[in-house]
DNA sequence: GATTCTAATATTGCATACAATTCATGTATT
DNA sequence: AATACATGAATTGTATGCAATATTAGAATC
């Protein structure tokens, strides 16, 4: 999908990580000439990933004042809740009308990572279960409905960091284990109920805090992100 | 929205909608030099329009060869086409539980203008058969669910340049005033019912005949579509 | 005549240079 | 002290140059 350039993918992939994980917070400036030396390439190649994430609503660039992890307003956040909501039911219907088997084989085994993790890693249980999300859509085999999925569970991620206190926002791993439950016995309608449930929580606690937190340097936090091929 | 490049945004939106209005057809070269010349860009705005361009399905860029229009498979088009529905029954869902007045107001506009060129204009028809999709969606007041349906129609615009023959898939006038009249009677099951015919109609009859056609001179057709500031 | 190889051409990938704009700092004025 | 202004530094906007890759054309071989 991201065939623009080879090498400015991993600068993409590095910010869009690192935003998702709240590493690099709403609202932090995104230097092209810092990030091009973190990760040894020029400011082009910044710049298309940052232009890319622009498109994906993960950052703001604003004319002669450059870029920086988007801020999304607390009605953008509704926006993109509800949207999710639909996006979501429509997997679980598409889910719900298929051949449950291999679809609950690899839920199940998803299900167990996120389990092992739990309490352990904080960082990793928040992206497994973002992640969690993005295989149901996938398993659809709509191309685009995971794309879209893929890319607002991304943007939700970047609400939480806004306006979520730290953690309270996590999917619960039992209700995850309910979703497919529902899935398995083919039930459409539990299926959905569940999930508006679930992502309805998740928003509750997501957009009742106003947000805290200081800058961190922001080369700092990316030569964590940089794989070892940088 | 498009905050990268102003300079560049006049190519994105020729671009674009020389694809949408097919007269750029699938699979035409899309070289960077000969577009720079044409908008009197250099290649780096050109490149910007077309990893944008790329990053929405209507444009395929490949390392090293360079980018086209992009050409959708037959198992995308029922994929997108999919989407395209799941988008619309949720702009059909919101529209009737909102105050009908302006809403009414607005589509009526808009129909009297697809009435006033039906049949003079083939490729104004067209636009605007398109735009009272991406009117509905904006009517929402949802951001992001009017920018999916945006992307969506120009994704379906290609493939019907594609797959269907010329004017085979116009939307009906009189299937757009149907669905008006169902959202003033804030009846939503009519409302989306009409529209999934609607669109299964336009489906259907796009997804049936091959491609034909040949091929004409890229900047021939860019310099029709280069606004007067170029 | 078809096919492979090779040289020439064209195109893309990327870095860099320079201009334009914004931002930061310090000075002058009130 | 606060504001306005001016100057220099930093950052972005864009074009261009060079290397790398792909495409084309022509010659040579079968």
């Amino acid at each position: 999908m991201y065939k623009s350039s080879k090498r400015s993918f991993p600068v993409y992939d590095s910010l869009r990580q690192a935003i998702i994980e709240q590493a690099l917070k709403p609202g932090v400036k995104l230097p092209e000439d810092s990030i091009g030396e973190t990760f040894g390439v020029s400011r082009t190649l910044v710049r298309n990933a940052l232009v890319r994430l622009d498109a994906e609503g993960l950052v703001d660039i604003q004319p002669n004042r450059g870029a920086s992890v988007a801020e999304p307003t607390i009605e953008e956040a509704y926006d993109i809740f509800d949207m999710r909501q639909c996006l979501e039911r429509e997997v679980m219907h598409r889910l719900c009308q298929m051949e449950p088997g291999p679809i609950i084989k690899a839920l199940k085994a998803h299900l167990a990572e996120e389990d092992k993790v739990l309490g352990k890693d904080g960082t990793r249980s928040i992206r497994l279960a973002g992640e969690f999300h993005i295989l149901l859509a996938e398993l659809t085999g709509s191309q685009i409905l995971a794309n879209y999925v893929n890319e607002i569970v991304s943007r939700c991620s970047l609400i939480l960091a806004r306006f979520a206190q730290a953690h309270s926002a996590e999917c619960g791993v039992e209700e995850h284990a309910e979703i497919i439950e529902a899935i398995a016995r083919g039930d459409a309608e539990h299926a959905i109920t569940r999930m508006h449930g679930h992502l309805r929580g998740v928003q509750d606690r997501a957009l009742l805090n106003p947000e805290d937190e200081r800058e961190e340097n922001v080369a700092a936090i990316l030569s964590r992100y940089r794989g070892p091929g940088g």
